[in-house]
DNA sequence: GTCTATATGCGGATAGAC
DNA sequence: GTCTATCCGCATATAGAC
């Protein structure tokens, strides 16, 4: 076998993810990429078509996982018990892959992911938020806890929050949405 | 005069901020800066010592201007209006200058620039929010309100609401906040 | 203070040999 | 399928002439 396959689609997304994990503030690049597996850059365009098309593929990754965190932390009884543990394991997914996070919140690249990837992630918010106001397709009110927790988690990255942190920023906010959704139930 | 000035470093501030709001969605370039006022690149050296040195005058112009405007929207007469009205300012802001809202959201630059130049912002929203909790330093309420606000205007810009928009968000998420401050003070 | 020329580094992507 | 060599573009920043 004088041309022995040294990598693979799966391979090149499990590198990248680690690549994006680990790797410093730029985004991924195709040269560290490839020197992580072993093999050279060019290489990589027999597997992937260019840059754009290895990074919806790992949006597409990154919303399965979110959508599987996202459920199984839902399984709480409580409406408002599930839909704090909802939050916060949104909040826990964009800390430990924040750079994926990133890539997952680039509009032009969700575009062309598919629908099915990100559906069990609006879907769980629509159902944890509608638990609370009653409506199953309250989109206003989702939208609001999404920006809530996507602010929160940028200035929780960023350092904005400074020494000092949040102050209990986030318990504040989560109680506040979650009352004023109640209220919209009656 | 053999060697006239052909800008300053108030000139140099001025072309930044016009080239962040018309130009693409990449950072700032020297060279396109230097473009724009007729100069090459190696002359703005002779203005600013770095890039970062001008990225931190940026910074502190765009924390002076939001903070104007926050306390110029401030000025209803309602504690609830006064939010809104300020809440919609914030977001005006990050919307007409979305490149220079994003710098001031980095918070290494945030770190280098002047405290005074961010303070205004931070007076008001204490202020807006302390109106509500009657809590005149409630920086738990005003994390909330800062993190809804930043994380709309981010998912905003970067297009994550899609073509359906955000359906109401903007006003379920503050009248939950507000509703839910309000209860803080009782 | 501005200029030309250059150093140095990064990135994505392609051609063609093996 | 992987490789070497290369193209092309971008960037920040510096040296030294005028």
């Amino acid at each position: 076998m004088p041309y022995p396959a040294k990598t693979s689609p799966e391979a090149i997304l499990g590198a990248a993810l680690e690549l994006l994990e680990q790797g410093g503030e730029d985004g991924l690049s195709l040269r560290a990429l490839a020197g992580r597996l072993g093999v050279k850059a060019p290489s990589l365009y027999r597997h992937y078509p260019d840059k754009a098309a290895l990074e919806v593929a790992l949006v597409e990754h990154g919303n399965r996982r979110l959508g599987e965190a996202l459920v199984a932390a839902s399984r709480e009884g409580e409406p408002e018990a599930a839909l704090e543990a909802a939050a916060r394991a949104y909040l826990e997914f964009a800390r430990t892959h924040p750079r994926l996070y990133d890539l997952m919140m680039d509009a032009r690249l969700s575009a062309l992911a598919s629908r099915e990837s990100g559906k069990a992630v609006w879907n769980t918010v629509l159902q944890r938020v509608g638990a609370l106001t009653r409506d199953p397709d309250d989109t206003a009110a989702a939208v609001a806890l999404w920006s809530f927790l996507h602010g929160y988690a940028g200035l929780e990255r960023s350092g904005m929050f400074g020494a000092s942190g949040p102050k209990g920023g986030l318990e504040a906010g989560l109680r506040a949405l979650a009352a004023g959704f109640k209220a919209r139930a009656g």
